[in-house]
DNA sequence: TCCCACAGCTTGTTATAACAAGCTGTACTT
DNA sequence: AAGTACAGCTTGTTATAACAAGCTGTGGGA
């Protein structure tokens, strides 16, 4: 067998998994367990598992055991823009809720500058939101708003969602050009969102423009792959 | 310091890295001289830089030694459909091909039938491509079409793109259904796509409506995440 | 000159060992 | 009865050790 013991170790209990052996939120034997079941060491048993954690199947939690993950996703529309992403929520019976962590006048970062087409003044707001989906962390989203507008509704930007403050306040949110793609957790995302390090996220990068293509905000919402994923509908 | 040895070891290699003391594609110290320069064991020395590789920051490769992975993404854009996606590669100077790996008539997963709408006939075309950029694999298709197309344009489906080659056959494209998400590489993909086990792919699940929302394709593109973006545009 | 074998580097796999740290229930103390 | 302390489970961290396997350059033999 040229197949290591750690990889065929993982692929027996990713098929127990997969074959509802073991159910979503079940827990796994523990790794003396797995030693004695598979004839093995500790160190062997430990890169199974950890292999299945990379995987997103399972996750670890130190003095209680090895855990099937859940896999539930919630999918964001993009073709209606960012607007709904709460009744979004609200219509999937999630109990969505966020918590503004940073939100304060900033000088803005180079490529943020060339972004938001700012010359003469490089000051902007910056904000840093966690969300919730049933009080689990489920992203982050880091935004930039142009200087005028943060300070007009800075009070209101604290406490709810970007888009629909500024759009009842009479700024026309008239294109929204994004971008998804999918990062790593590194060390600081991986605490924030609770996830294991490395795990995938979902970043959705978005550069707002009112009329006239003028830009007022840019942002990346990160979020946790295992719960999120986008939808859209192209016609012809 | 109640931060483990490994994961403040990676990361100083990561901030190494992300200043450009290690440039992409340079080659990080061996385990030995990691070992010596930190003072630790080896068992210490791996763990971090295995967790440079699932943040994706590093690759290893045995007998040569760990190296720091290069970062370019192509950027897939959604507005316009599939159909350009070689165009798109053309226009950004990137050799794109791609290989047939299956092509057969299949009885239909159950899925598959609820989305083709197929009732009395469960039978399919299914196909799995590989898509190579500049010569390294980029990509795994697989789709499924309904059985009276891939009959008729099987040797075109072998060879060239499906979308161009049902347009350039009559049929319409009306409308496509997708989704983004993002999954974990286990261990086939692993080694299709040429990445460590657990590595973020991006999924591209599409549904191809001809006129009347007649389904007639239904496909997911499987694409290295740090490869692969998609960019989209909403006007209000 | 050309080719092959090997030495010496690299990472990969696996075992044994010990202690730390988080969780839970039991039993003992107040 | 309530609270606390501890035993005994769990995973987390780290060390030492040995051999396997992939790569590369050097040197010897044909």
């Amino acid at each position: 067998m040229s197949v290591p013991l750690h990889i065929s170790i993982a692929e027996k209990l990713r098929h127990q998994i997969e074959s509802g052996d073991y159910l979503p939120g079940a827990k796994l034997p523990s790794e003396h367990q797995l030693m004695d079941t598979f004839n093995v060491s500790r160190i062997t048993v430990r890169q199974a598992v950890a292999n299945l954690v990379n995987q997103g199947l399972a996750r670890t939690q130190q003095g209680k055991g090895v855990f099937v993950m859940p896999r539930q996703k919630v999918t964001y529309s993009l073709s209606s823009p960012l607007v709904f992403l709460e009744d979004d929520m609200a219509r999937k019976d999630i109990d969505f809720t966020f918590e503004s962590l940073t939100f304060r006048k900033v000088r803005s970062p180079k490529p943020i500058r060339a972004i938001l087409n700012l010359e003469g003044n490089p000051t902007v707001y910056f904000q840093k939101k966690l969300f919730r989906m049933d009080g689990a962390p489920g992203a982050v989203d880091l935004s930039y708003i142009v200087v005028e507008l943060g300070q007009k509704f800075a009070q209101q930007l604290r406490h709810r969602m970007t888009f629909p403050t500024l759009e009842e306040n009479g700024t026309v949110i008239e294109q929204i050009d994004a971008v998804v793609e999918c990062t790593h957790a590194d060390y600081e995302m991986s605490g924030l969102l609770d996830v294991p390090l490395g795990q995938p996220l979902i970043v959705y990068r978005y550069t707002a423009y009112t009329t006239d293509y003028q830009p007022i905000l840019y942002g990346e919402t990160i979020s946790r792959a295992d719960r999120f994923s986008y939808s859209l509908s192209v016609t012809k």
